[in-house]
Formats: structure tokens, sequence, C-alpha cells
DNA sequence: CTCGATAAGTACCGTACGGTACGGTTCGTG
DNA sequence: CACGAACCGTACCGTACGGTACTTATCGAG
């Protein structure tokens, strides 16, 4: 599964440029200070030229997630062979980080962005974005919870169900909350560590259960 | 169970009808469709009479939040002595009415609608969704696992922090990713079943663990 | 029947946005 | 130097929307 195929955005410096402008512009104001007349006026470019390198105003906004999604890249750990607390130090450090990409900035409003679109485009931004913002960090956690798995200590059916409900764990209703607008808790530590702790308290194997302390919590 | 405090809503069956053709627009052609103009077409009603009613276009967006809320009652259990299968059940019902509710048209476009604002309006709209959508049916579930932890059936500490895991289990990201547009699987019965499976063997005491059989899952 | 209130229907206004066209400027290349 | 491509800045166009004003029609009260 080659992921790239039709895409290949690498935009030239300039637009690249343009494009965290024109990020910057959506964070500060919302969709509606997203003008194609504003993203001009904010990187000192034409508007002609806008449409000669994005096409339109939506291509424009598709440039814009790739571009942002270039630029979260996460790396893979791996090797390593993985201990009990290794493999809750590591599930700890993916909840917190994708904690913080998800109540970042920019992608609280690509995502509001995004979903406004929903309704409109046959949500070509939602597809964009659940693809390009969320396969690195999709991959890297089942990449994890696989290898758990391997050492003996997760025990699961469905990779894919079993990352589901460690994303709910750590997630809950947080993301709607903050794409409403709401600015909950700000302790990811602690809801991370909640959080792992129950999905090894569902997953763990006898081994984890008791290494990790949980078999009478 | 009256729904008390400040909001006495009530608008007029008129103006109930217009709100009701309000959403309808919203639905099926989400914000952009949702026009001044459009609204008076669709109601046969005047745009005077629209600002007359609602003031602007923010208020007839807050009117038809509190409308669509007061159309979705929750119905209060409550007495009858709970035993383990009956409170494995009522925690089914609860999952599935909650992915009902959430991935019911009106929710979906009125969320969107809300997030598409919140960037703007100071999440005017998403303080009102959050508050009128949401509180009834939170009410409820909390209400279920405190009788439960009454009950005996169920152990916690903080009860809004295991209702927060139960709404994680049950909802994952689906709901971010109903609103990005994406129409994943509905097979809602079988996820309500998993979610409260898991959320027993999390809190359930000895007793609900050996009766729902979860002892050696 | 008359009066006043309510509201439908329509015409209108100002504004703002997406998209295009054009003149002027920079800069790389032969 | 000369030429052309790329591009900035701006002016422009059509359209669509939020909001207001005005005319007409319905209807209940006296």
């Amino acid at each position: 599964m080659q992921a790239d195929s039709a895409t290949a955005p690498e935009f030239s410096p300039r637009q690249n440029a343009v494009l965290s402008q024109a990020l910057r512009l959506l964070v500060d104001g919302g969709e509606k200070a997203l003008t194609t007349a504003g993203v001009a006026r904010a990187a000192n470019c034409s508007k002609e030229s806008l449409y000669k390198w994005f096409g339109d105003r939506d291509g424009l906004l598709s440039a814009m997630i790739a571009f942002q999604a270039s630029k979260v890249r996460t790396f893979e750990r791996d090797g390593e062979r993985l201990t009990v607390p290794g493999l809750q130090d590591h599930l700890e450090v993916f909840a917190k980080d994708l904690l913080d990409v998800l109540s970042g900035d920019v992608s609280l409003a690509l995502n509001r962005l995004a979903v406004g679109q929903a309704s409109r485009d046959g949500s070509k931004l939602g597809r964009l974005l659940m693809e390009h913002g969320r396969r690195q960090i999709d991959r890297r956690a089942r990449a994890l919870i696989d290898a758990g798995r391997r050492a003996g200590l997760l025990a699961f059916d469905d990779g894919e169900e079993a990352y589901r409900t460690l994303y709910g764990l750590i997630v809950s209703d947080l993301h709607v909350r903050m794409l409403l607008g709401d600015h909950p808790e700000t302790d990811f530590s602690q809801r991370a560590e909640r959080a792992v702790r129950a999905f090894l308290k569902l997953h763990g194997t006898a081994k984890t259960l008791a290494e990790a302390g949980l078999t009478a919590a």
C-alpha cells in the first residue's frame, strides 16, 4: 500500500510561506477571516498568484491541510525489547502526544474548517484531514500495541478495535468539546496516565497486570 | 422533569414551524444553504418577521438549537432494584441511544454549525449546544452509574470521570469522524455491547464481573 | 364598517467575497 | 543589454447575503 500515488504536494518555499501565513490567518480569525484577499495581503503576494498556484479557494484549503500534515511528522519507535514499564511509558507518551496534537491551535482550526465544509463539498476536506493528519499517529500507536501483543504484554483479537478503545479512553469527548470552543482541563499527563492504566487493565496480560500493579486496583 | 433555570424559550407554534423548516434547510444543505431569504421562502414567512422574532441571524441559530433540544427529551429511568443483567442492559440501551443521537442528521448539522462558528462568536453556539443538547443525556447516564455504585455493582471514585470513560468507550472518535463527513459502521448495537463490556470490566465489582462472565475474558 | 395590529411579499441597500484582468517590477538567462 | 517569465499590487466584475423599508392583505375588537 504505497501511500503517495496521486499526491506529490511538495510546494515551493515561497508557497510554503504563503500557506503558513494562511494557516495563521485561519487560526487567528477562523474561516471567515480566511479570504483570498486576506491571504494575499498577509503573505505579500497577489491573488493572481494564489489562483495560479492553488487553482481556487478549495485548492488553497487542501494545500493548507497537506502543508500542515507535512510538518507533523511523528517518529516511529521500534526495535528495543518491550518491557511492561516500557510499554506503559510509550503508551503514555503517545497519549500525551495525541492530546497535544488534537488540542493544537492549527489542528483545531483545520478541523473546524473541514467540519464546516463537510456538508458542502462531499467531505473532501474531511477525508483529506483524516487521511493526512491521522494516518501517521495512528500507525505509530498501532505499531506500538502490536509490538505489545507480540511481546506477550497485551491481549486482543482485533488490533484496530483495541486501538479505537485506547483512543476513546484517551480522548473521550475532549476533541469535540474543544472543536465547539470549550477549553477544558489542561492536565494532559494525568489524563494520559489514567487512560493508559485503563487500557492495560482491559488488554494487558496477566504478566502486565501484575507488573503494573493493576491486579487489585 | 422541568428543564428549569433561565431559559424559557417556548416559541409560538408558527415560530416552531419556521424553526423546523430552518433545521430542514440546514440538514439538507449545510450552513451555506441557511440564508435568511431561504428560511423565509421555505417557511412562507417574511424576512421582516424573522428579524422581529429572532433578532438577527445568530438569534435564529440559537433558537434552532433551543428548539431542537426541546424536542429531544430523554426519559429518566429509576426506582427498580438494579441487577447485573439489568445494569448491563440499561447501559447498552444508553450507549445505543447516545450513538443514535450523535449520528442523527439534525444533531450532526447543528454540531457542524456550532463548530463552524466556534472561532467567531466566542463559542456561544457551542456552549448552547453542550448545555442544551448534552445535559439531559449526561444526567441520565450519571444517574444510572451512580445507581450502579449504590447497588454495589460498580466501583469508582469520581463519577464524572467514570462517565467520561464510558463515553469514550462508546463513542471513541466516531463523533468527530461523522462531523467530518465520514459514514463509518452502522452496527451501533455491537459497538454498544462491546463498550459496556469494557466499562464493566473496568468499573464492575467482583460480583458484577462474575455474573457478567467477564472474569476470564 | 372601521381601526389597528400582525405579517406576507417584494424591492432595495451596503457590503464583502471569489475570481479575473491589467499595468508595472523584479530577476534569471542568453 | 535585451528578452521573457514570474509575480506584485490594484482595480474591477458579478453575485450573494444580511438587514431594512415599504406596500398590501388578513383578521379580530369595538
